[in-house]
DNA sequence: AACGGAACCTGAAAGC
DNA sequence: TGCTTTCAGGTTCCGT
């Protein structure tokens, strides 16, 4: 689920919620998402919340925590004397409150490392933080590929790579190497469309998820196959490359031009 | 080297 | 209504 904006939106509020204030207590169910024994944080002030793509790196006194999201993980702010979520992986209590890991299909990650990470090491640029190099949306693979290799760029994964796709008018299947420079600048351009555009969407403190409370649908196109092009009224469809799904107008984004 | 598919999980929605 | 199938915004591993 999480892609760029909304892992921003956790920083934000992690940084709201934790700088500044010791742990008082941790408590962690055992499960994939908490590879590292966080037990060692209680006592442990934050420091400061970064965000580079997916990733978040939480840093505190003589250690650094870092959280993915993976499909369905949320940091979320509750009362200490609240019941236990479902799916809550890790409790931080600090004064009076505690913030709170859940990830009900628990792909996310919760890992300490004194220095760096190599997932955090190997990210590319992130969008927000570094812009976009139209110059780096190069490769022999399709350009879909490309923009969700998070060594490429970090941050977009599969509701942005359509969104922006479409904005630059793109066909996903597409070779990277085939783009001209105009539709490089285009697809750039998009990526930064689509994210300030999301990112203005999650107003909110807490992450929401498309389909999550009966939510509306607020992308362009994404999750939209069968409904009228926004710009054409041609019917949208759906390809999929490596098990991913992308939606598309095949007349404003045709496969040759 | 590059690419596709399976695996890791749960839950909501669609299909029957 | 209820059981089954499909699909989901991520990443990694494994085989071809």
């Amino acid at each position: 689920m999480p892609e760029l904006p909304e892992v921003e939106v956790a920083a934000r509020a992690l940084r709201r919620w934790l700088v500044g204030a010791p742990i008082a207590r941790v408590r962690t169910k055992r499960s994939n998402v908490v590879a590292s024994r966080l037990g060692t944080l209680r006592g442990q002030t934050c420091s400061a919340v970064e965000r580079r793509g997916k990733w978040l790196r939480i840093s505190f006194d003589t250690t650094t925590l870092f959280s993915h999201l993976g499909m369905t993980g949320k940091w979320v702010e509750r009362a200490p004397t609240d019941r236990a979520l479902a799916h809550e992986h890790a409790v931080f209590t600090l004064a009076e409150r505690s913030v709170r890991y859940v990830d009900p299909r628990a792909f996310g990650r919760l890992v300490l490392a004194k220095r760096e990470l190599p997932a955090w090491t190997a990210l590319g640029p992130d969008p927000l933080l570094d812009g976009v190099d139209p110059a780096r949306l190069r490769g022999r693979r399709a350009i879909k590929d490309v923009l969700l290799d998070q060594s490429v760029l970090a941050g977009i994964g599969n509701i942005q790579a359509t969104e922006a796709l479409f904005h630059a008018r793109i066909h996903p299947e597409r070779a990277a190497n085939e783009l001209s420079d105009a539709e490089r600048a285009a697809l750039a351009d998009g990526i930064g469309w689509t994210l300030q555009r999301t990112l203005a969407l999650e107003d909110g403190t807490e992450i929401t998820y498309l389909g999550e409370k009966g939510s509306e649908n607020p992308f362009v196109v994404y999750g939209r196959a069968g409904e009228p092009c926004p710009s054409c009224r041609r019917a949208l469809e759906r390809i999929v490359q490596a098990g991913r799904t992308t939606t598309f107008c095949a007349r404003c984004q045709p496969r040759r031009r």
